[in-house]
DNA sequence: CTCCGTGCAAATGGTTTGCATCTTA
DNA sequence: TAAGATGCAAACCATTTGCACGGAG
């Protein structure tokens, strides 16, 4: 996506075009390194010094929204615990946050597919399916 | 793991019994849900009301030195963010949180296969793999 | 002119640390 | 009795929120 798709897309979706929302938005839609909030603050404030942290994440919150980022981290900042390696699908509903696992030869059949072309023998993994659910739908 | 080899391995590798250091081991231990600190908290404190977060903390850190559970989460509780939307699987290290991305055609066919038998129209997915890259290993 | 965006400052909340007291071995 | 464990309170720190000012449309 290049600088002129990109403000179209904003103000196709009402938002304004800023220098520092352009900035960022370039930043980390050009990245290849999964960079954190403060990587892209980092890179930012050398053409815009005034620039803050809460424009930042005011601009990846909007990324998020237009879809164009995912945001990769856990639910709530919290740090899960994990006494298992048994492969299950986690079905997130992005409304209500309720979460069902679903586990079945198919999904570890499947699974072991892909880990096997990635020749590597993780220690963990976690599969997510976000969906919005029978009650949040009406 | 029963309460016998739990005490067993503690002693063996130093360390003291206590109840409350059995009770939050045993608790994460047999949990199939990756809970998190605050659940395993919540669970212990019924047989142990003066139980503190930080014994709780203490506990996990120790269970992961034993390398009996593995922790869930990215980088030092740092939010990256991922402008790449389509499906792929986030090769994550656990020690030095580095992300890389694996994107190719068997990827996809495979979690189609997961979601096909899953009868759901995800909006959306997170396929996350675990490992202590090659750097962290020596 | 109006509304949205920006950014300072303060709040939030999961996790960590300092330290005094208590327990295990 | 000594080394280690516990738990209160305070610190930590990435992220979020309240609010007043400023710039885009």
């Amino acid at each position: 996506m290049n600088k002129e798709q990109l403000i179209s897309m904003l103000r196709e979706n009402g938002h304004k075009v800023t220098p520092q929302r352009i900035a960022i938005c370039e930043e980390v839609l050009s990245s290849k390194e999964h960079p954190t909030a403060e990587a892209i603050f980092e890179k930012v404030s050398k053409r815009h010094p005034a620039i803050s942290f809460t424009t930042v994440y005011h601009t990846l919150d909007l990324l998020k929204k237009l879809e164009l980022i995912h945001e990769i981290r856990f639910d709530n900042r919290v740090t899960r615990y994990d006494p298992n390696t048994s492969v299950h699908v986690n079905i997130i509903c992005q409304k209500c946050g309720k979460i069902s696992d679903y586990e079945s030869d198919t999904v570890k059949i499947q699974w072991n597919h892909i880990i096997s072309e990635l020749k590597i023998q993780p220690i963990g993994q976690r599969l997510d399916a976000y969906v919005i659910c029978g009650d949040c739908k009406e």
